[in-house]
DNA sequence: CCAGTGTATCGAATCGATTCGATTAGTCGC
DNA sequence: GCGACTAATCGAATCGATTCGATACACTGG
């Protein structure tokens, strides 16, 4: 019925209505005292111009306010609904801003080609959530527009709020329980160092190129009780990936099993510890008996069985808040703060001493 | 260095470089050819007063496009990342969207008092998870604002195109194989009725004020199979809500086991089915030799210890993509089209025929 | 030498609201 | 009856870009 002439603007309604359009604005924002008997005819003349409400487009442009923060995420998007450490901050993060933010953006934080996503949404804070190598651009766009940011486990500049975690006192702490346990054939099983996601064997020269921090710390944490262990990393924090790269442990070309293998296998993390243990068990090694197996995020892994991962869990649900609560605050004018978080051991039943 | 100054302007840069804001705008969008001399001299402007290029919130408002999709979650928005379907279908709807879009708006359908954000949220678009009772006035909101709009699994106006699922016939499929194991005293564990979540019995008239179609479709399907059978509700669709639902189920007021107990379990979701495996594990009944539990999704249900849950799969990320999909057309100028999807049943071991 | 063609740049209108200072109307006290 | 004061409403500037028709200029071919 109305799908020919073109949407009704807020002037329309204010003539319709027979006031001016700051005072139908008013009406709408409810800042300034408005007669009701005002308030009503305008209500009126909006429904009758099936009129919807301030064009958010319009009225953020005039208030330099969008109610969005957006949320940068390394690589594909969906990657961010399949990892659970990353919907658990998702979901803290989402409390913190509900009373604060319209709704929260969800960005990809750059595509090989075209300009960023970030550079062009209309958002009014940046979350950084910095495990991905390609974050460095990301931030740089995002202070050239002088948006406040908050950035999680990367590095930031000075200045910029961050959420940290002791990733390398932690990776340490594990390391350490299974030295104790007695392993000295120990291999660790990362996160992918760069952007670009390589898989294999870790190197000097890997690490050098290395933009991840996340799996850098974790892997300096790792080195400081097993200095020359061995290592490889995987494509990706996923099952599928762990197997893959623990198959490269503990194989050989020919598909045998190596004499050299580690008894121990220290993952970066919960799923990548899943699929080592799945791939353990498809070489028939038994977990722990055989073979070790220690993970990092402490997320209830799917498709162990009956057993209980042995890792350090990490806050996920706190850092995603605090990162939103220090948003909330830079949005209100103050300062960010930074803020840190420790993980907590927590024993299970997939590590034991090695077989005699 | 520059935060005391207010940001430059298009205008700041072309005065600055000594062309027109007409030209300094063309030579950030690339729309029109402009020469090389004059693009670099435009760019050294914009380089040496820090501008980080056009607002996209004057952009948007003038070319009418923000680039952003909205999609509309029921309840909590922290809800969406907890529940397996949820971000399986924003995987596929973030994949589908990718090549079209700059994000994804995460948004609440309605907090209880304010307005709700869908009607101030510069979207292009909007997808609406329909498993909440207060989609409806979503709805009306996006319709007023006269934007494209897609509807996964929920009641929509006509000419709106809608992603459905054969909740109705799955359902009642899954119940025909429970018949047909010989089980007689059944009872359904179903998701919310409606926003409020109320747990309890299903009675008539909690149907009759029940808004959430998901949970109507499937009970229905299940009632074609077993009209007389009994059910409760779920708080959510969540282990521990379905171990307080099955609680309801297996035992009397004062905690022992009721003799009149089903011997099946139709429930509403994985995760309600998990739940209900806790809690008859933990009422020492051995699943499926005393208690048969069959659920509906078809996610890796976590928790099941070594058991395969018997279940429907849906094609929950072919959901999301399918949205994305009729989004992507809609905002191209074509019309969207409804699309229909089946359930796949998955034989499992949580299913057995009743002990005699 | 001029009409004709094409390319690069410019001017000015426009998108749809918000907001602040100014104006008008109405009330109160004395 | 009048000045002072308050509350409601209005006018006009402004936010920062995009875009289209007009203009200026250089070059080609006859």
């Amino acid at each position: 019925m109305s799908s020919t002439a073109r949407r009704a603007t807020i002037a329309d309604v204010a003539r319709e209505a027979g006031v001016s359009t700051s005072t139908a604005s008013v009406v709408f924002s409810g800042k300034v005292n408005v007669a009701d008997a005002t308030r009503e005819r305008v209500l009126a003349a909006a429904a009758a111009l099936g009129y919807a409400g301030p064009d958010p487009r319009a009225a953020s442009l005039r208030t330099g306010r969008s109610g969005i923060v957006g949320i940068v995420l390394g690589g594909e998007l969906r990657h961010a609904f399949l990892d659970p450490v990353t919907t658990a901050m998702m979901d803290g993060l989402s409390d913190a801003l509900a009373s604060i933010s319209t709704g929260i953006l969800l960005l990809r934080d750059d595509p090989e080609g075209e300009q960023a996503p970030i550079a062009e949404a209309p958002v009014d804070a940046v979350v950084l959530i910095g495990c991905s190598g390609r974050t460095r651009a990301a931030l740089e766009t995002v202070r050239q527009r002088g948006l406040p940011v908050v950035v999680i486990e990367g590095e930031a500049g000075k200045g910029i709020p961050q959420i940290t975690l002791d990733n390398r006192e932690a990776s340490a702490g594990i390391a350490r329980y299974v030295r104790e346990l007695g392993h000295t054939r120990v291999a660790t099983l990362t996160l992918p160092l760069d952007a670009g996601r390589e898989v294999g064997p870790i190197t000097p020269e890997r690490i050098a190129a290395a933009t991840v921090d996340v799996t850098l710390d974790r892997l300096a944490g790792f080195r400081e009780v097993f200095p020359d262990a061995a290592g490889v990393t995987a494509a990706a924090s996923l099952v599928d990936e762990g197997m893959i790269a623990t198959r490269a442990l503990l194989v050989d070309a020919d598909g045998a099993l190596r004499a050299d293998r580690p008894t121990a296998i220290v993952a970066q993390s919960d799923l990548l510890a899943v699929g080592a243990i799945r791939a353990a068990e498809e070489l028939d090694l038994r977990v722990p008996e055989d073979l070790t197996v220690v993970g990092f995020d402490g997320i209830n892994a799917d498709g162990l069985g009956s057993l209980k991962l042995t890792t350090v869990a990490q806050p996920a649900v706190a850092k995603g808040r605090a990162a939103g609560e220090q948003v909330a605050r830079m949005l209100s004018g103050a300062d960010g703060q930074s803020v840190h978080f420790t993980c907590t051991f927590r024993e299970g039943e997939t590590a034991a001493p090695p077989a005699s």
